[in-house]
DNA sequence: ATTATTCCTATAAATTTATGTTGAAATCCC
DNA sequence: GGGATTTCAACATAAATTTATAGGAATAAT
């Protein structure tokens, strides 16, 4: 239980390869590049990129030459935004954001267990930025380098 | 995204009504009582058991007069056995335990991200015991009780 | 024997994941 | 300006997985 569904998974990598792009220069990004960059059907990233631009998380331009960008910096926009954006919220189970949701709540151990966990998760992830991850990619990337270097 | 499944949520509520019945005596419950108390159909309950009985946490008494019991103390089973027993890992994502999951993951910084989360979701779920949780929804009970009490 | 229970297998319903088809808007190029 | 092209937009459908129900066999108590 508790995995992150692809629709989250992708949604973060989509908005990591807009991310990167956003830095150098900020050009559309067209959807089948990221398809192909990500190798991930361009089809569904078509649908799981409207929730984004409903909450204003990325911006649309049709018609050739168009695409997507960030709405705003990488720096800007935090994984918890993408979560919810993606799925309403980022609640490990429904009652702790709808309170009406389950009617079991009044005397339910179980729900304060959850609560705390989806309030260490949300707080985690509101503190990581795209800029945050980029930076850690690149590093990351560095550091494999380093590795081959070294390695005769 | 990143909800427990129904599995989880049943099977931690499951696990916490063998709990309350294991302090008080320690008879073999039966699946049918918990499916009332807990409001959850009995045949469903019936496959999430099977896990739980795989990993050792409850013991099973078949026949008439048979049912469930916890294999340890309440104290002695914590959260994160529960999950991990009903899905094999309570990573948010697959690649992190299973790092030949996911080709990508050598370039992979939203794998970082995860992976960091799944860790803080599963020390937390390590330190939370099934007695912690009755402990606390004895309290809450309480403070509903007095709550009760002061209104007029 | 009869009853109460777990155990095992099959299948139905619902949801999530993924693909296909067509339409609409913006740009490009002539 | 206008047609061809490129891109997003919207809707429909298929495949896979999760959630839930059903029927009956095996086991033990009375
Ligand atoms: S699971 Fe909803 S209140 Fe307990
Ligand atoms: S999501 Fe698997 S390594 Fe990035």
């Amino acid at each position: 239980m508790i995995k992150v569904s692809t629709k989250g998974r992708y949604g973060l990598r989509l908005m990591l390869n807009l991310a990167s792009h956003y830095n150098s220069g900020n050009k559309a990004v067209i959807l089948k590049n990221v398809a192909q960059e990500e190798d991930i059907s361009i089809r569904y990233l078509e649908q799981i990129i409207i929730p984004l631009k409903i909450k204003k998380l990325v911006k649309s331009i049709r018609g050739a030459g168009g695409g997507y960008t960030l709405a705003r910096k990488p720096a800007e926009i935090n994984v918890c935004e993408i979560l919810e954006a993606l799925e309403g919220t980022c609640a490990l189970v429904d009652c702790v954001e709808d309170t009406d949701y389950c009617d079991r709540l009044p005397g339910c151990a179980a729900y304060e267990v959850w609560r705390e966990a989806s309030q260490l998760l949300q707080n985690f992830f509101k503190k990581v930025t795209l800029q945050h991850i980029l930076d850690l990619g690149e590093k990351k990337l560095q550091k494999s380098k380093e590795k081959g270097k070294t390695r005769r």
